[in-house]
DNA sequence: TAGGTATAGACGTCTAGACAAATTTTGAAG
DNA sequence: CTTCAAAATTTGTCTAGACGTCTATACCTA
C-alpha cells in the first residue's frame, strides 16, 4: 500500500477499513483481522494500526475485545418493549426479514413456576416452544415459551407453518392479546443459547420473563427469551 | 507520584488533571502544562501524557492546539437566535453574569452600508457605539452598534448607566423591539477585536450583522458583532 | 468424561527515539 | 521601529520493543 501526502497514515488505514465494511469485505458482527495482520497488510507499525482502529471504535463502527479480537459493530435494533410488541412488526419496520424457527417442541407436565404464570395446576399439561428469531437471517434472540396444551392442541403445526405465534393464536380464534408483565435481567448465556444466537459465551444476554394474556385476561403464553445484548436494545416506554 | 495498581497510569493522569480543572488549578480558557513538563511532573513518558490528554480532548474538557499548546476548554454558551434576542436574559438565565461594556462611542456621518440598514439617508448623523459583552468576567463578543443620532441624543449616557441598549431603549419610549435580519459569518478577528476577546489572533469569530426595529418597523440599530467562537455557540430555532 | 492446567494467540500499556508540522520567539537588517 | 528570516517551542506522527492481561485451546489427570 502506498500512502498519499497531506494525510496522515493511520488516517488513510481509517479510511480503507471504513471502506471494506461498508463494501461488505468485513461482515457486521464477524471478527475483523488480527492487528498483527493489519500490520502486514499495511506494511506499517503495530501502533499505527492501533490508531486507525482506536478511531473506528470511537465512532462506534467496530468493537475491540481484548484477547479475542475487533469485531465490526452490528446496527443495534431498538425494540420497544410495549403492551403489543409483536417481533416481526418490529423487526419488518425497521425494512429488515424477520423469521422464527422452530427448535424443538415437547409436551409436558407444568412445575409450580410455569404453572404459576399460566394460572393452572402444577402437572397440567403444557407445550414448551423452543425458537430462535432472526433480521435478516442473523440471529437476534432465543425464545422458550410454554402454552397450555389443553387450549392450544396442535398450534405447534401452525406456528411452524406461519412462522408467528401472533398468527397461530388467530387460528384458535384469539385475535388480540396483551402483554401483562416483563421482568428483565442481564445473564450469561449457556452454550446451547450462545450457539443459537451464534455469539461468543461471554457476551451477555437480555433476558425477559414475560407473560401474555387474551382480551379476557386469561393467561395463553408465558415465555423465557435470551436477546444478543450486542444486537438488541431494549426500550421501555 | 506513585500510582495505584489496577489503574493505568495514563487513567490516573487524566484523573489528576480533571480534579486540576476542576479545583481551579488550570483555568478555563488558559493554557495547560506543555506535554514535557507534564512529562516531568509525572515522571512517565511522553506518550503516556498524551494518551491521557487525548481522553481528556475527547471527552471535550481540554482543546489541543499543534505548535500553541493545551487549553482548559470553556463552557460553550448557546446562544438562540431568536427575534426578541437579549443579551443579558441568555446569561442571566445560564446562571452567569452578565455585563457589557462601552469601550468607545462617537457620533459620525452614515457611510452607505449603514445609511442603507438604517434607512437614512447617506450623511446622516449616526452615532457609533464599541462595546464588550462578558459573562462571569470572560468576553464573550464585541458589538459596533450603530444608531441614528437624531433620534436617540443622549443615549450614550444611559447605555454606559444601564450597561444595556434594552434598557436605553426603553427611556426613549422603546419598550419592545425585535430583530430584523441577521446574517452569520465566520473570519478571524483583527488584532484590536482579538484582544479585547482576550483570544488568539488566529481563532476564528462569529460575525453577525443584524438589524433591530421598533415596533412601528422603523431601524433602530445596526450592529456588528463578533463572538468568540470558543465561548459562544449560535443557535438557530 | 469432567475439570484443571499449560500454552499460544490477541489486545492493552508503557517506554524510547526520531522527524514532521505549526506556532512563537529571537535577532538581524533596513 | 518595523520587517523578515532563522531558531526554538510545542504538538503530531511513526517506528521499535518489552511486558501485562485476557481468551481460547489443547492436553493431562482424576
Amino acid at each position: 500500500m502506498d500512502w498519499e501526502p497531506g494525510l496522515s497514515i493511520w488516517k488513510q488505514i481509517e479510511k480503507q477499513l471504513l471502506a471494506d465494511i461498508s463494501e461488505g469485505v468485513f461482515i457486521p458482527g464477524e471478527k475483523m483481522p488480527t492487528e498483527m495482520e493489519l500490520v502486514r497488510r499495511f506494511g506499517v507499525n503495530r501502533h499505527t494500526v492501533r490508531r486507525a482502529m482506536a478511531a473506528l471504535v470511537d465512532s462506534n463502527v467496530v468493537r475491540v475485545e481484548q484477547g479475542r479480537g475487533a469485531f465490526v459493530q452490528e446496527q443495534i435494533l431498538d425494540y420497544p418493549l410495549g403492551l403489543k410488541t409483536r417481533f416481526s412488526q418490529i423487526v419488518s419496520g425497521r425494512h429488515r426479514l424477520p423469521d422464527k424457527r422452530l427448535i424443538s417442541s415437547e409436551v409436558l407436565k407444568a412445575n409450580s413456576t410455569i404453572a404459576q404464570f399460566l394460572d393452572v395446576k402444577p402437572g397440567t399439561r403444557v407445550i414448551e416452544l423452543f425458537s430462535v428469531s432472526e433480521a435478516d437471517g442473523v440471529p437476534l434472540a432465543v425464545a422458550t415459551s410454554y402454552l397450555p396444551a389443553a387450549r392450544f392442541d396442535g398450534i405447534v403445526e401452525i406456528f411452524v407453518e406461519t412462522k408467528s405465534l401472533t398468527e397461530a393464536f388467530k387460528r384458535f380464534g384469539i385475535d388480540d392479546y396483551t402483554r401483562k408483565t416483563t421482568r428483565i435481567s442481564a445473564t450469561l448465556p449457556s452454550s446451547r443459547v450462545a450457539n443459537l444466537l451464534k455469539q461468543a459465551r461471554n457476551r451477555p444476554v437480555i433476558s425477559t420473563e414475560s407473560v401474555d394474556v387474551d382480551s379476557a385476561g386469561a393467561p395463553i403464553e408465558y415465555g423465557v427469551t435470551a436477546f444478543s445484548s450486542d444486537r438488541v436494545q431494549l426500550i421501555v416506554e
